[in-house]
RNA sequence: CGCGGAGUGGAGCAGUCUGGCAGCUCGUCGGGCUCAUAACCCGAAGGUCAUAGGUUCAAAUCCUGUCUCCGCAA
Protein backbone atom coordinates (compact mmCIF):
# COMPACT_ATOMS: atom_id res chain seq x y z
CA UNK A 1 0.00 0.00 0.00
CA UNK A 2 1.43 3.25 -1.10
CA UNK A 3 1.45 5.65 1.41
CA UNK A 4 1.76 9.17 1.27
CA UNK A 5 2.54 11.70 4.78
CA UNK A 6 2.11 15.05 5.53
CA UNK A 7 2.90 16.72 8.47
CA UNK A 8 5.29 19.30 10.09
CA UNK A 9 6.68 19.50 13.60
CA UNK A 10 8.11 16.70 16.07
CA UNK A 11 4.11 15.16 16.98
CA UNK A 12 4.24 14.40 13.30
CA UNK A 13 7.79 13.11 12.94
CA UNK A 14 6.89 10.57 16.04
CA UNK A 15 4.05 9.19 14.06
CA UNK A 16 6.61 9.31 10.54
CA UNK A 17 8.61 7.03 12.43
CA UNK A 18 5.96 4.88 13.81
CA UNK A 19 4.72 4.26 10.69
CA UNK A 20 7.91 3.66 8.98
CA UNK A 21 9.51 1.18 11.91
CA UNK A 22 6.39 -0.85 11.30
CA UNK A 23 7.05 -1.00 7.86
CA UNK A 24 4.77 0.81 5.81
CA UNK A 25 5.41 2.06 2.25
CA UNK A 26 5.49 5.66 2.55
CA UNK A 27 6.24 6.55 -1.01
CA UNK A 28 6.53 10.45 -0.08
CA UNK A 29 6.05 13.21 2.28
CA UNK A 30 4.95 16.76 2.32
CA UNK A 31 5.81 19.20 4.91
CA UNK A 32 6.18 23.09 5.36
CA UNK A 33 8.30 24.97 3.62
CA UNK A 34 11.17 26.05 5.15
CA UNK A 35 11.37 29.51 6.81
CA UNK A 36 13.55 31.64 8.50
CA UNK A 37 13.14 30.91 12.57
CA UNK A 38 14.75 31.46 15.40
CA UNK A 39 17.82 33.29 16.69
CA UNK A 40 19.36 34.86 13.80
CA UNK A 41 16.43 33.67 11.33
CA UNK A 42 18.35 31.06 10.53
CA UNK A 43 16.23 28.54 7.68
CA UNK A 44 15.03 25.77 9.85
CA UNK A 45 14.05 22.61 8.31
CA UNK A 46 11.20 20.89 9.45
CA UNK A 47 11.39 17.79 11.94
CA UNK A 48 9.26 15.50 9.34
CA UNK A 49 11.88 16.73 6.94
CA UNK A 50 14.98 15.75 8.58
CA UNK A 51 13.19 12.26 9.21
CA UNK A 52 11.96 11.68 5.81
CA UNK A 53 15.09 13.15 4.44
CA UNK A 54 17.46 10.78 6.55
CA UNK A 55 15.53 7.50 5.59
CA UNK A 56 15.59 8.58 1.89
CA UNK A 57 11.95 9.15 1.45
CA UNK A 58 11.56 12.13 -1.51
CA UNK A 59 10.16 14.81 0.23
CA UNK A 60 7.83 17.96 -1.47
CA UNK A 61 7.68 21.30 0.10
CA UNK A 62 4.91 23.41 -1.71
CA UNK A 63 4.23 26.98 -0.87
CA UNK A 64 0.51 26.61 -1.55
CA UNK A 65 -1.65 23.51 -2.04
CA UNK A 66 -4.38 25.14 -4.42
CA UNK A 67 -2.39 25.70 -6.91
CA UNK A 68 -2.34 22.80 -8.83
CA UNK A 69 1.06 22.01 -8.06
CA UNK A 70 0.74 20.29 -5.35
CA UNK A 71 -2.15 17.99 -6.45
CA UNK A 72 -0.41 17.01 -9.76
CA UNK A 73 2.81 16.27 -7.19
CA UNK A 74 0.13 13.96 -5.39
CA UNK A 75 -0.63 12.29 -8.33
CA UNK A 76 2.21 11.47 -9.63
CA UNK A 77 2.59 9.63 -6.20
CA UNK A 78 -0.41 7.67 -6.64
CA UNK A 79 -0.65 6.80 -2.72
CA UNK A 80 -3.42 4.33 -1.91
CA UNK A 81 -3.68 6.77 1.32
CA UNK A 82 -2.80 10.07 2.46
CA UNK A 83 -1.58 10.20 6.44
CA UNK A 84 -1.95 14.03 7.74
CA UNK A 85 -0.93 14.93 11.16
CA UNK A 86 0.02 18.49 12.40
CA UNK A 87 0.48 19.75 8.56
CA UNK A 88 -0.46 22.68 9.26
CA UNK A 89 -2.44 23.39 5.84
CA UNK A 90 -5.66 22.82 5.01
CA UNK A 91 -6.18 20.28 2.10
CA UNK A 92 -8.42 21.36 -0.24
CA UNK A 93 -10.69 19.36 -1.76
CA UNK A 94 -9.28 18.07 -5.25
CA UNK A 95 -6.40 17.02 -2.72
CA UNK A 96 -8.83 14.69 -0.75
CA UNK A 97 -10.01 13.42 -2.77
CA UNK A 98 -6.58 11.48 -5.00
CA UNK A 99 -6.04 8.60 -2.99
CA UNK A 100 -8.79 5.48 -3.60
CA UNK A 101 -7.98 4.95 0.40
CA UNK A 102 -9.34 8.63 1.39
CA UNK A 103 -6.57 10.69 3.84
CA UNK A 104 -6.80 10.01 7.37
CA UNK A 105 -5.80 12.11 10.25
CA UNK A 106 -4.15 12.05 13.47
CA UNK A 107 -5.64 14.44 16.10
CA UNK A 108 -4.45 15.33 20.09
CA UNK A 109 -8.09 15.32 21.40
CA UNK A 110 -10.89 13.11 21.78
CA UNK A 111 -12.87 14.66 19.08
CA UNK A 112 -15.38 16.18 18.44
CA UNK A 113 -13.98 17.75 21.69
CA UNK A 114 -11.18 20.08 21.19
CA UNK A 115 -11.25 20.45 17.39
CA UNK A 116 -8.50 23.04 16.42
CA UNK A 117 -4.98 23.65 16.51
CA UNK A 118 -3.94 23.18 20.38
CA UNK A 119 -6.07 20.59 21.55
CA UNK A 120 -3.12 19.29 23.91
CA UNK A 121 -2.93 22.92 25.43
CA UNK A 122 -6.26 23.61 25.99
CA UNK A 123 -7.42 19.53 27.56
CA UNK A 124 -4.26 20.71 30.27
CA UNK A 125 -5.81 24.71 30.47
CA UNK A 126 -9.39 23.00 31.17
CA UNK A 127 -7.94 21.17 33.77
CA UNK A 128 -9.20 17.44 31.91
CA UNK A 129 -8.66 13.95 33.56
CA UNK A 130 -8.80 12.14 30.79
CA UNK A 131 -7.27 12.95 27.03
CA UNK A 132 -6.52 11.18 24.31
CA UNK A 133 -6.19 10.79 20.35
CA UNK A 134 -8.51 10.56 17.53
CA UNK A 135 -7.88 8.77 14.20
CA UNK A 136 -10.05 10.71 11.46
CA UNK A 137 -10.94 10.66 8.01
CA UNK A 138 -10.02 14.01 6.57
CA UNK A 139 -13.27 16.09 5.78
CA UNK A 140 -13.61 19.15 3.92
CA UNK A 141 -13.83 20.97 7.14
CA UNK A 142 -11.25 21.08 10.21
CA UNK A 143 -11.39 17.79 12.33
CA UNK A 144 -15.00 17.42 11.38
CA UNK A 145 -14.62 14.24 9.78
CA UNK A 146 -15.55 10.29 10.57
CA UNK A 147 -14.00 8.93 13.40
CA UNK A 148 -12.39 5.65 13.77
CA UNK A 149 -9.92 4.98 16.47
CA UNK A 150 -9.50 6.81 20.00
CA UNK A 151 -6.77 5.95 22.44
CA UNK A 152 -7.39 7.74 25.88
CA UNK A 153 -5.08 8.49 28.47
CA UNK A 154 -4.94 10.33 31.89
CA UNK A 155 -3.46 13.71 32.50
CA UNK A 156 -1.26 14.35 35.38
CA UNK A 157 -2.53 16.89 38.02
CA UNK A 158 1.26 18.38 37.00
CA UNK A 159 1.72 17.24 33.65
CA UNK A 160 2.58 20.28 31.39
CA UNK A 161 1.47 20.14 27.65
CA UNK A 162 5.04 19.59 26.72
CA UNK A 163 4.81 16.73 28.55
CA UNK A 164 1.33 15.24 27.13
CA UNK A 165 2.43 15.94 23.41
CA UNK A 166 5.67 14.24 24.20
CA UNK A 167 3.00 11.40 25.37
CA UNK A 168 0.22 11.70 22.42
CA UNK A 169 2.89 12.12 20.10
CA UNK A 170 3.82 8.34 20.97
CA UNK A 171 -0.23 7.25 21.30
CA UNK A 172 -0.80 8.93 18.02
CA UNK A 173 1.79 6.94 16.22
CA UNK A 174 0.68 3.46 17.79
CA UNK A 175 -3.20 4.47 16.79
CA UNK A 176 -2.19 5.66 13.20
CA UNK A 177 -0.34 1.73 12.91
CA UNK A 178 -3.57 0.29 13.96
CA UNK A 179 -5.63 2.69 11.89
CA UNK A 180 -3.64 2.05 8.70
CA UNK A 181 -3.65 -1.57 9.03
CA UNK A 182 -6.84 -2.01 9.99
CA UNK A 183 -7.84 0.48 6.67
CA UNK A 184 -5.30 -1.75 4.51
CA UNK A 185 -7.25 -4.94 5.79
CA UNK A 186 -10.86 -2.88 4.87
CA UNK A 187 -11.62 -3.82 8.72
CA UNK A 188 -11.47 -0.21 10.23
CA UNK A 189 -14.52 1.32 11.49
CA UNK A 190 -16.24 4.53 10.46
CA UNK A 191 -18.03 6.81 12.38
CA UNK A 192 -19.82 10.07 12.11
CA UNK A 193 -18.92 12.50 14.59
CA UNK A 194 -21.95 13.84 16.96
CA UNK A 195 -21.31 17.57 16.00
CA UNK A 196 -23.46 18.58 18.84
CA UNK A 197 -20.52 18.16 21.11
CA UNK A 198 -18.02 19.64 19.50
CA UNK A 199 -15.54 22.62 20.82
CA UNK A 200 -13.13 24.48 19.63
CA UNK A 201 -9.13 24.48 20.79
CA UNK A 202 -7.60 27.95 19.14
CA UNK A 203 -4.22 28.20 19.07
CA UNK A 204 -2.82 29.74 22.23
CA UNK A 205 -1.74 33.80 22.56
CA UNK A 206 0.93 35.54 24.86
CA UNK A 207 -2.58 37.44 25.79
CA UNK A 208 -3.54 33.99 27.79
CA UNK A 209 -0.04 34.53 29.56
CA UNK A 210 -0.83 36.62 33.11
CA UNK A 211 -1.85 34.93 35.83
CA UNK A 212 -4.86 36.07 37.51
CA UNK A 213 -3.94 35.59 41.44
CA UNK A 214 -8.02 35.97 42.34
CA UNK A 215 -8.43 32.78 40.52
CA UNK A 216 -8.25 29.31 42.45
CA UNK A 217 -4.27 27.47 42.99
CA UNK A 218 -6.00 24.17 40.76
CA UNK A 219 -6.54 27.17 37.95
CA UNK A 220 -3.68 28.86 37.95
CA UNK A 221 -1.90 25.70 38.13
CA UNK A 222 -3.31 24.25 35.16
CA UNK A 223 -2.65 27.75 33.28
CA UNK A 224 0.97 27.34 34.07
CA UNK A 225 1.21 23.20 32.53
CA UNK A 226 -1.41 24.52 29.89
CA UNK A 227 0.92 27.29 28.54
CA UNK A 228 4.36 25.17 29.31
CA UNK A 229 6.14 25.26 26.52
CA UNK A 230 4.60 28.44 25.00
CA UNK A 231 3.79 31.41 25.84
CA UNK A 232 4.49 29.94 29.40
CA UNK A 233 2.71 31.56 32.23
CA UNK A 234 3.72 35.14 33.40
CA UNK A 235 3.62 37.39 36.63
CA UNK A 236 4.50 40.29 38.48
CA UNK A 237 6.24 39.53 42.27
CA UNK A 238 8.06 42.41 44.16
CA UNK A 239 7.99 44.16 40.84
CA UNK A 240 10.16 41.78 39.05
CA UNK A 241 8.56 39.78 35.86
CA UNK A 242 8.64 36.40 35.97
CA UNK A 243 7.88 33.84 34.16
CA UNK A 244 6.25 30.98 35.84
CA UNK A 245 7.17 27.29 34.51
CA UNK A 246 5.98 25.21 37.63
CA UNK A 247 3.87 25.14 40.61
CA UNK A 248 2.56 23.17 43.24
CA UNK A 249 -0.62 23.16 45.82
CA UNK A 250 0.11 24.53 49.38
CA UNK A 251 -2.03 23.13 52.53
CA UNK A 252 -1.40 27.50 53.66
CA UNK A 253 -4.32 29.85 54.00
CA UNK A 254 -3.85 33.53 54.38
CA UNK A 255 -5.98 36.88 54.42
CA UNK A 256 -3.28 38.89 52.45
CA UNK A 257 -4.73 40.11 49.07
CA UNK A 258 -4.32 37.78 46.31
CA UNK A 259 -0.82 37.79 44.71
CA UNK A 260 1.15 39.19 47.67
CA UNK A 261 4.42 36.75 48.46
CA UNK A 262 4.06 35.06 51.47
CA UNK A 263 7.66 33.31 51.63
CA UNK A 264 10.24 32.78 49.86
CA UNK A 265 13.02 29.26 50.69
CA UNK A 266 14.32 26.31 49.25
CA UNK A 267 10.75 24.85 48.68
CA UNK A 268 9.47 27.67 46.48
CA UNK A 269 7.81 31.18 46.32
CA UNK A 270 4.48 31.01 47.75
CA UNK A 271 1.97 33.20 46.57
CA UNK A 272 -1.91 33.84 47.71
CA UNK A 273 -4.38 32.62 45.43
CA UNK A 274 -7.85 33.61 45.32
CA UNK A 275 -10.65 33.06 48.68
CA UNK A 276 -7.15 33.02 50.98
CA UNK A 277 -6.04 29.88 49.17
CA UNK A 278 -2.09 30.11 48.33
CA UNK A 279 0.32 28.21 46.03
CA UNK A 280 3.83 27.47 46.05
CA UNK A 281 6.14 28.73 42.69
CA UNK A 282 8.75 25.94 41.53
CA UNK A 283 10.45 26.85 38.52
CA UNK A 284 10.46 30.14 36.94
CA UNK A 285 12.75 32.25 35.23
CA UNK A 286 13.43 36.30 35.48
CA UNK A 287 14.03 38.12 32.55
CA UNK A 288 17.79 37.57 30.83
CA UNK A 289 18.04 34.26 32.66
CA UNK A 290 17.74 30.89 31.97
CA UNK A 291 14.98 28.25 33.42
CA UNK A 292 15.75 27.23 37.04
CA UNK A 293 14.29 26.36 39.93
CA UNK A 294 12.56 28.84 42.87
CA UNK A 295 15.46 28.04 45.15
CA UNK A 296 17.96 28.60 42.84
CA UNK A 297 16.66 32.11 42.32
CA UNK A 298 16.38 32.87 45.46
CA UNK A 299 19.97 32.07 46.35
CA UNK A 300 21.25 34.78 43.81
CA UNK A 301 18.03 37.30 44.17
CA UNK A 302 16.83 37.54 47.75
CA UNK A 303 13.39 38.20 47.93
CA UNK A 304 13.05 40.08 51.28
CA UNK A 305 9.10 40.77 52.33
C1' C B 1 24.61 40.09 9.04
C1' G B 2 16.55 40.83 12.14
C1' C B 3 16.54 43.20 17.61
C1' G B 4 18.20 42.73 22.73
C1' G B 5 20.25 40.05 27.29
C1' A B 6 23.98 36.64 29.42
C1' G B 7 28.70 33.35 30.13
C1' U B 8 32.91 34.35 37.17
C1' G B 9 34.65 27.13 42.05
C1' G B 10 29.21 21.96 41.67
C1' A B 11 24.24 25.72 41.71
C1' G B 12 22.38 30.86 41.75
C1' C B 13 24.67 35.73 41.76
C1' A B 14 28.03 40.35 42.94
C1' G B 15 32.38 42.53 41.08
C1' U B 16 33.11 45.15 34.82
C1' C B 17 30.98 51.75 34.15
C1' U B 18 36.01 54.19 37.18
C1' G B 19 41.91 48.24 35.44
C1' G B 20 45.15 46.96 41.29
C1' C B 21 44.51 40.66 46.90
C1' A B 22 38.56 36.05 43.58
C1' G B 23 33.62 38.07 46.88
C1' C B 24 28.20 36.65 48.46
C1' U B 25 24.09 33.05 49.30
C1' C B 26 24.01 27.78 48.91
C1' G B 27 25.96 22.86 47.96
C1' U B 28 30.07 19.31 48.97
C1' C B 29 33.82 17.25 52.53
C1' G B 30 35.73 17.14 57.80
C1' G B 31 34.70 18.36 62.91
C1' G B 32 31.31 20.17 66.87
C1' C B 33 26.43 20.99 69.28
C1' U B 34 21.57 18.55 69.83
C1' C B 35 16.70 13.56 71.99
C1' A B 36 16.67 15.09 66.96
C1' U B 37 16.75 17.93 62.22
C1' A B 38 16.33 20.37 55.90
C1' A B 39 18.41 24.03 62.30
C1' C B 40 22.96 26.12 64.57
C1' C B 41 28.64 26.63 65.42
C1' C B 42 33.91 25.75 63.66
C1' G B 43 37.13 24.37 59.68
C1' A B 44 38.49 22.69 54.58
C1' A B 45 38.56 21.60 49.50
C1' G B 46 37.10 23.53 44.88
C1' G B 47 37.84 28.96 39.82
C1' U B 48 43.61 29.29 33.61
C1' C B 49 36.75 34.68 35.45
C1' A B 50 33.39 30.83 27.98
C1' U B 51 37.44 31.00 24.23
C1' A B 52 41.56 33.27 20.95
C1' G B 53 44.34 37.51 20.31
C1' G B 54 45.40 42.86 21.48
C1' U B 55 46.39 47.38 24.89
C1' U B 56 48.91 47.93 29.82
C1' C B 57 53.83 47.86 34.92
C1' A B 58 49.15 45.34 35.90
C1' A B 59 42.96 42.77 32.74
C1' A B 60 37.16 39.15 35.32
C1' U B 61 37.27 44.59 34.24
C1' C B 62 39.35 48.21 28.24
C1' C B 63 39.59 46.79 22.44
C1' U B 64 38.83 42.90 18.40
C1' G B 65 37.46 37.98 16.59
C1' U B 66 35.05 33.15 17.82
C1' C B 67 31.82 29.67 20.50
C1' U B 68 27.63 28.72 23.66
C1' C B 69 23.09 29.93 26.24
C1' C B 70 18.44 33.12 26.97
C1' G B 71 14.29 36.53 25.48
C1' C B 72 11.79 39.07 21.31
C1' A B 73 10.44 38.40 16.50
C1' A B 74 8.81 34.61 12.92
Amino acid sequence: MRIVFMGTPDFAAVSLRALLDEGFEVVGVFTQPDKPKNRGMKLTESPVKLLAASSGIPVFQPAKMRDGAALNILKELAPDLVVVVAYGRILPDDILAVPPLGCINIHGSLLPKYRGAAPIQWSVLNGDEITGVTSMYLASEMDTGDLIYTAETKIGEYETSAQLFDRLAVLGGELLCKTVSDIKSGTAPRTPQNHQLATLAPPLSKEMSPINWNNSPRAIIKQICGLNPWPVATTELLGVSFRIFAAEYSENTTTKPAGSVLSADKKGIEVACGAGKTLLITRLQAAGGKQMSAADYLLGHPMTL
